[in-house]
DNA sequence: ATGCCTGCGGTTCGCAGA
């Protein structure tokens, strides 16, 4: 089973590139981020074409995640829990059943998260980001009592580590690498997550190249979308990457895919 | 040092992004 995220940076004005990569890539489950839709305005139409079915959690103008699937959901909840002030829209989550290669049926857990930016250091917005990361991981850890397959993706806003940006001394003063911001980070690791890329190479991989000053033109790019995987998950992961060439495409975000494979399959 | 782009809302500029 294919499951993938991607910042998609306005599903609307991205539609042709939606529906051309997923014919390309046929993942079963996609979390996007950044739809910047209202649920209403959400372009289902053409991706429910494609067979799969779309679970929006969307606002006007900016932020917004959806869940698109060729399995049926049998579960939806958007919002993430921990403080009904924040009215962002950046978490969605779907429950798939699935079995395993031995037959054994489960349930499949999904999250499409978008994680605050947090900019500029020192404001309330980064307090924001540090609160929500805060909430995330109390979420993370209820969630990992069930022992399920459980994926956790989506635009984290965070540079792990130096090797995670082209020039990692560019972002000393940026919120996304900021200690404190890491920390967070790692403490989701810690909780017994694991970062499905970096389970499978050590290489320098990017998934975000700045519009700006030809960041891509000259590779200089940072990886910060993720997919953060239980132990039940983890165990049956085949493959990870990221898909670069998507960002050479007319009109790209400025977010590629990454993807994850698992040894999971639709319950029939 | 600053802006460089891009999408969106709602008008022809401001905000947000990272």
């Amino acid at each position: 089973m294919k499951i993938a995220t991607w910042n998609i940076n306005g599903v609307r004005a991205r539609i042709d590139n939606l529906v051309a990569w997923l014919n390309e890539s046929r993942p079963d489950i996609v979390c996007l981020q950044e739809i910047k839709s209202q649920d209403e305005a959400f372009p289902r139409a053409e991706i429910e074409a494609l067979g799969y079915h779309v679970e929006t959690h969307g606002q006007k103008g900016f932020n917004g995640v959806a869940i698109l699937s060729k399995l049926r959901f049998d579960e939806v909840t958007p919002r993430l829990a921990g403080d009904d002030a924040d009215d962002h829209s950046r978490f969605i989550e779907g429950v798939f059943s699935v079995r395993d290669g031995k037959g054994r049926k489960t349930a499949l857990r999904v999250v499409s998260l978008y994680l605050p930016n947090g900019n500029p250091v020192g404001t309330e917005k980064f307090a924001y980001k540090l609160g929500w990361m805060q909430r995330l991981e109390r979420w993370a850890t209820d969630r990992l009592t069930l022992e399920e397959p459980l994926v956790m993706a989506g635009d984290y806003n965070v540079i792990p580590e130096p090797i995670d940006a082209r020039y990692p001394e560019n972002w000393t003063g940026d919120a996304l690498f900021q200690p404190e911001t890491r920390q967070a980070f790692r403490r989701l690791s810690a909780l017994g997550l694991t970062d499905a890329i970096r389970a499978v190479t050590d290489e320098p991989l990017y998934t975000f190249w700045d519009y700006q000053a030809g960041a891509w033109q000259k590779n200089n790019g940072i990886r910060i979308d993720h997919l953060m995987l239980s132990p039940e998950a983890a165990d049956r992961l085949t493959g990870a990457s990221v898909e670069k060439h998507v960002r050479a495409w007319e009109k790209p975000s400025d977010h590629v895919p990454a993807v994850v494979e698992l040894a999971l399959l639709p319950a029939a």
